[in-house]
DNA sequence: GCAAGGTC
């Protein structure tokens, strides 16, 4: 029984596929899925089955020294034991073992991984290693004709990686974490790849932050053929700086007036040159993971997003593999057959047919040819639009179109300059006219926009009109989107196209960004500086080039595994060396950047800072850093993280607020503002719990929702709280209640005003009656006791009631109850 | 509970 092993099910169902003709018969073993055939078995990874990390002695942070992992052991343990385990099994039964996992280095390593657990249980077998490029029958066919040998000192090179990253990447990430006092799940990561990503997004926001705008100004002017019905077209002021170089920013505003001024005085201006010539537009080349991401995202995706769907498409069979570095086809991807396979299609078929009418079809190639897998295209599968969501049909015809592209002309454009003079002055115009769509009629996601400008001759008189003068100021940096961290990641070398994205979400999850694009904290500004102090390398792309050089090495057999960690090792001593006597500073430069990071502003009431702070209970609110001494507090919305924006409020000098829940993530504002015009209403006395010990007040509240009640003053530290309904203004009265000492509230909505009396009489009334006529009300099938309370809100107490009432009014008092639903009680009753 | 790299 021949045993085969692949990187992935995928894989092993398509290698089965084509080695068996077809004729597999597939099972599963401890949820494993394998693939027999004529006496062979076909089974698929996921990815690394083992992985490496320390003995469990190491496991706990206050018990050991960050520097003791150093030197300690790095063990290789099972991390999918189901796998393991089947694959144990199956290779007892091997009289020969074929490893095609995918043909890169990390590849090489999984190899090796199946080949230990292999091994392991059976000593003898002969283990033999195949490698392909794509799984098409040509390669997958002519790679199991000519088998080769497992590359041991390719997979040593990646396992050098490991042990590094786990090295370096856990002691540095420790001794932050422990200096901070940071650890639950709040603790302070550094690693090879996400230090350097995060000195990009830091270094960036350091020239923001540094950065002093300066003021210029520019002038427009709208030209016109004084013969002929042509339309104005827009012409731009320009001068030669010292360099001769063409300018349009004039740094002084005296300059600026005096062009305004005479440009003013004129109404023409003679075109002194004309200059006409065409571009070639190319077809973008195919998609690798990096441009894919860029492309999703120039159409809104997120690159996690982005990824997520196509990981989708790729298991569905309807795109190729969506991790690929490859920006060239492979041979036997034949442009016309998959071109046929889109014609006749409802929306995609007419591109796929014009493309079919050209004499030759030859596709673009990118720079990047590599091993493992094809660059990402469809496979001629084709979802119906019921078959997958609207964003992965958007993403499906994304991956389309750009194949599409690839095998489309290129666009021309014709370019038309005209330069025009007013006294000393000039003036520019620059047309632009797509005069051959090429590729841009299948692929409509650049822009195509074209720039009017009109035929004109030198020497020939424009009519000026419309000059104006704008006063502008040189902006700061942008800040990387992620998209363009992506592609800087990819340029430097850092990290993979299949972790790349990854890396982003790991900084958003460990709060070193926020929003989109990403934008720094001060910590991760801290944590930034801390490296570069201490740890440089671990914050610089060289740290990954020189491991990249290194391991080279080792796959050539010009170094070990042994020389390139030890010498590692060594250089990580030196820097524990150095950090040794710094760890109080560290450790409170950290903690003061995690405080900032929640900072506000200034407390209203005794002036130390407003912090972001979360009860125990695990809401959100906001409270003084003076407590216990200041017990001042502002509620938030139950809904979301909240993320401190770079808006201040005017009036009160906080920063806004952003509620961060996926879809529903909504801006508060200005929790102060917030807090005074919609939150809290009249006071209408003492809290009944909290009143006489921390002086709680009860107050009118209206939520975020929009839904009202009584409540304490002191949320979210006292939520006593009574239901008030959701329409109709509130009367607070002068009568009072002798119980509770609290004012009667009247309701006005409709003819009747609703007498509702004191809150806490009215709901202990409710609560009396709930279990008589509330117990009526929850013997109709479809009404919980919830239901019941809301009910009870806007004075439905009974089966009577609930008939009376009109079922549109309810539906518009009650949150989350259909007039339908109220009819079906109706009727019911 | 640390990294980065596979994969889902």
């Amino acid at each position: 029984m021949e045993l085969i092993i692949t990187e992935k099910d995928n894989a092993a169902r398509r290698i089965a596929d084509i080695l068996s003709g077809g004729t597999y018969d597939s099972s599963r073993e401890n949820g494993v899925n394998v693939y027999e055939w004529g006496g062979k078995r076909c089974v698929g990874l996921s990815g690394h089955v083992v992985g490496v990390d320390f003995p469990s002695e190491y496991s706990d942070w206050r018990d050991v020294e960050p520097a003791e992992l150093i030197d300690a052991d790095v063990e290789k343990t099972a991390t999918k034991e189901n796998i393991v385990a089947t694959l144990r099994i199956l290779a007892r039964k091997a009289t020969q073992v074929t490893i095609a996992t995918d043909y890169d280095r990390e590849g090489e390593l999984i190899g090796k991984e199946a080949y230990e657990i292999v091994r392991d249980v059976n000593a003898d077998v002969p283990i033999q290693r195949v490698r392909f490029s794509s799984i098409t029958e040509n390669e997958v066919k002519s790679a199991f004709d000519e088998p080769d040998e497992l590359d041991f000192d390719l997979a040593a090179a990646g396992e050098a990686r490991q042990i590094i990253d786990l090295i370096w990447g856990a002691s540095l990430t420790r001794f932050l974490s422990l200096s901070a006092g940071q650890l639950g799940d709040d603790f302070i990561s550094v690693g090879r790849v996400q230090s350097p990503t995060l000195k990009l997004i830091v270094d960036r926001e350091r020239e923001i932050e540094a950065f002093d705008p300066e003021p210029y100004w520019e002038l427009f002017a709208d030209l016109e053929k004084r013969e002929g019905d042509t339309d104005a077209f827009e012409a731009q002021y320009f001068y030669r700086d010292e360099d001769d170089n063409e300018a349009e920013r004039v740094w002084e505003e005296a300059v600026a007036d005096e062009v305004y001024e005479t440009l003013s005085s004129r109404d023409s201006a003679t075109v002194v040159d004309v200059n006409r010539r065409t571009r070639t537009d190319t077809p973008p080349t195919p998609f690798n993971t990096t441009q894919f991401i860029r492309a999703a995202s120039a159409i809104g995706y997120t690159a996690k997003r982005a990824m997520s769907i196509a990981e989708d498409l790729y298991t569905a069979g309807y795109i190729t593999y969506p991790r690929t570095d490859n920006t060239v086809y492979p041979d036997d991807l034949d442009p016309e057959d998959l071109l046929d396979d889109f014609v006749g299609h409802s929306t995609l078929g007419e591109s796929a047919e014009s493309l079919l009418e050209a004499d030759e079809i030859v596709p673009t190639e990118g720079d990047e040819e590599t091993t493992d897998h094809p660059p990402i295209h469809p496979t001629g599968e084709i979802p119906t639009r019921g078959d997958v969501s609207d964003d992965e049909w958007e993403i499906f015809e994304l991956v389309v179109r750009r194949f599409f592209a690839t095998v489309a002309d290129a666009a021309v454009w014709e370019h038309l300059k005209v330069v025009a003079e007013v006294a000393d002055y000039r003036l520019k115009a620059n047309g632009k006219r797509l005069v051959e769509p090429g590729y841009h009629d299948v692929y409509p996601y650049f822009s195509t926009t074209e720039n009017f400008v009109p035929d004109v001759d030198e020497g020939e008189e424009l009519s000026l009109s419309d000059v104006e003068l704008e006063e502008k100021e040189t902006q700061p940096p942008r800040r990387y989107g992620q998209s363009r961290l992506i592609e800087t990641m990819e340029d430097l070398g850092v990290g993979t196209k299949s972790t790349r994205h990854d890396i982003l979400e790991k900084l958003y999850d460990r709060g070193y960004v926020e929003s989109d694009p990403p934008r720094p904290t001060r910590l991760a500004m801290a944590v930034v500086e801390a490296a570069e102090e201490y740890a440089d390398r671990v914050v610089s792309e060289g740290m990954t080039a020189q491991l990249e050089a290194d391991m080279d090495a080792i796959a050539h057999g010009e170094a070990t595994l042994d020389d390139v960690t030890d010498e590692s090792r060594e250089m990580l001593e030196e820097i524990f060396a150095n950090l040794a006597d710094s760890r109080e500073e560290i450790g409170d430069h950290l903690r003061k950047s995690l405080k900032d990071d929640k900072r506000l502003g200034p407390c209203p009431e005794c002036g130390e800072d407003l912090l972001v702070r979360r009860s125990r209970h695990g809401s959100y609110f906001i409270g003084c850093d003076g407590y216990p001494d200041c017990e001042y507090t502002l509620p938030l919305p139950s809904t979301g993280k909240p993320l401190i924006m770079e808006s201040e409020c005017e009036e009160h000098g906080l920063n806004e607020i952003k509620m961060l829940a996926g879809r529903q993530t909504f801006v508060h504002g200005c929790p102060l503002c917030k807090a005074e015009d919609a939150g809290e209403g009249p006071i209408l006395g003492d809290c009944p719990e909290c009143g006489d010990e921390h002086g709680g007040e009860l107050a009118i509240k209206t939520l975020q929702s929009g839904s009202r009640l009584v409540g304490c003053t002191r949320y979210p530290d006292c939520e006593y709280s009574l239901p008030l309904p959701r329409r109709g203004d509130i009367e607070v009265t002068d009568e009072y209640c002798d119980d509770h000492d609290l004012p009667e509230l009247v309701i006005h909505s409709g003819d009747e005003p609703w007498e509702l009396g004191c809150p806490v009489c009215n709901y202990q009334e409710f609560q009396a009656r709930e279990s008589e006529s509330g117990s009526e009300l929850e013997a109709l099938e479809g009404i919980g006791a919830k239901t019941v309370e809301k009910l009870a809100a806007v004075g439905i107490e009974s089966v009577d009631d609930l008939t009376d009432a009109d079922p549109d009014a309810v539906a518009d008092d009650v949150e989350g109850i259909s007039a339908d639903r109220v009819r079906t009680w109706q009727a019911k009753a």
